[in-house]
DNA sequence: CTAGGAGTTGAAGTGCACTTCAGGTCAAGC
DNA sequence: GCTTGACCTGAAGTGCACTTCAACTCCTAG
């Protein structure tokens, strides 16, 4: 029905046109249809893959894995128990990874934190570190 | 006191020797200690800043912010506002990109059971969709 | 009818973050 | 004394994920 063309697509979904050029091209992305004078028609079939590709490259999943899974998309339903391998085998490392990051991120907050009381009293003594200091403990400097 | 070999300190924090070279040749590292042959003798405040090097690696911070942040730390403090301004800032973006990655997440998980209830029963009508079918709201291929 | 702008292609270039290499030094164990 | 292995250096190479370029085609507006 609808059919956009590169640059609005590019808008859509926070690529940019050689990107989606370059995605078809390594077979990321299937061939897409083609108005009469050869320029890319994409559908709201397209604009969803897409959106799922956006989803999967957020979430640090490298081209080539993500060229595999849109391989086995395209290749009917018998490539379900593969794609739902894959996908759960990326679910995993991502909830690891997000959970690791969001350790580190309260390490970032606490030593804010440090600097913020280091800030307020430059006098070291005057003011008790706010939270036990873990910067000795994850031999995080001040 | 205890210094270590540029091998051990590979081992404890997660780096190679040739990062670690690496990173002291490019000035996020500052010059370390060597011993009378010339080798790499790291003391424990290094392996502090290594540490907190490798805590801002893994949030994805650049290798130039890092060399920024660690400059800053090597010249005293009157630079702690910059520092924390940096570090606020990367705070923040650590913040919103986990955010981020959080719903995709959920949204990988939601597909994983999509795809799951397809295996467990291929015939599509006789299972219903578990929860509403976001792969439409979302724009995200089953 | 022509000038502009959006699109096309294959090929080359870029930026980041390391990694590998070639050639050399040094301390210790057999 | 000699080999082994860990370390050193500067320079070159690698892998990933795009991005840019040059040369071309085609539709639309003035």
């Amino acid at each position: 029905m609808t059919a956009h063309t590169i640059e609005t697509v590019a808008a859509l979904t926070g690529m940019t046109p050689p990107t989606l050029r370059y995605y078809e091209r390594i077979g990321l992305l299937a061939p897409v249809e083609r108005d009469a004078a050869g320029r890319r028609r994409y559908s709201e079939g397209d604009l969803g893959m897409i959106g799922f590709v956006v989803l999967l490259r957020e979430t640090g999943m490298p081209v080539r894995e993500m060229t595999r899974f849109m391989e086995l998309t395209r290749g009917g339903d018998g490539t379900i128990p593969a794609r739902v391998a894959l996908l759960r085998e990326h679910r995993d490392a991502v909830r690891e990874r997000l959970e690791r990051e969001a350790q580190h991120l309260e390490a970032i907050e606490h030593k804010v934190g440090v600097y913020e009381s280091m800030l307020a009293a430059p006098a070291p003594a005057s003011v008790p570190d706010p939270a036990p200091d873990l910067a000795r403990e994850a031999r995080v400097p001040v």
